[in-house]
DNA sequence: CATTGAGCTTCCAGTCACTGGAAGGTCTAT
DNA sequence: ATAGACCTTCCAGTGACTGGAAGCTCAATG
């Protein structure tokens, strides 16, 4: 397969399937012309890539996801400790978010939003006590 | 001021303060040793920064808002315009991460995490129609 | 057989918002 | 005089791509 329908049938683009290619996530062999060849095997690798990418894991812990994933002699509980770490990450950023969320949209409900300038919004961000 | 006092006062490091000058955020006055020498003005727009950043605005965002406050003929439309984007942003970013929790919440919950080598985490990553 | 256009290659630069570190000047207190 | 804190600039790196340029290869058409 050349890079074009791997990236179809991955879902990547190309010029991410390249990038992987150069930090060592995949090793395509090379046809003579010097096309990228692509084996089932790769493709599965860079799906399984793209699905662990779609889940917010890192590009580090998805080398160490296919690292695992590639060693019949695993323990599923470095899987599942990996998994919890990420998982307790995306809490804090949800919650981190949900803070946002919160401060801002009482200020958005607070500015009236017509032609005049005082804005309740901006009167927050200068700091002013009022 | 010096720039560790402003630091100190706006919470902001150093580093960040510096890089805020580079692209034009704040503009210092310069001592005659070539010190920053920070106005009270200058702190209060920091101060102003760092609290737009923490609700998570962009630096361009940030730029746009100073300058409206600034701005004395304003329209606080035009603030709360650009909050109502940023909060939809927020709210989409929010989802994303819930729906990654949601299915990561899953598979951790279905993975024993003993010393084993299954682990349907793994599975799910690699495609496999179970 | 020449040409066109799609598809592939590499390489370089840019994104965003900093952050770290090196090399060196300045200031203050002992 | 010197130590140490504080300041300066400049360069490089982060993460994960993304865009674009210049150029090679391949398949189909006239």
């Amino acid at each position: 397969m050349n890079i074009g329908e791997v990236a179809e049938r991955s879902g990547l683009p190309q010029k991410t399937i390249r990038y992987y290619e150069d930090i060592g996530l995949v090793r395509p062999q090379r046809s003579e012309n010097g096309y990228r060849a692509f084996r089932d095997a790769d493709l599965h690798k860079l799906a399984f890539l793209g699905r662990a990418r779609a889940l917010g894991f890192s590009i580090e812990d998805c080398r160490t996801l296919l690292g695992l994933y590639e060693d019949e002699s695993r323990e599923s509980a470095q899987v599942k400790t990996l998994a919890e770490q990420h998982l307790s990450a995306i809490d804090d950023k949800i919650a981190q978010l949900q803070g946002m969320r919160k401060t801002l949209s009482h200020l958005v409900e607070a500015c009236h939003g017509d032609n005049r300038p005082d804005c309740p919004i901006l009167t927050d961000l200068s700091g002013t006590v009022s």
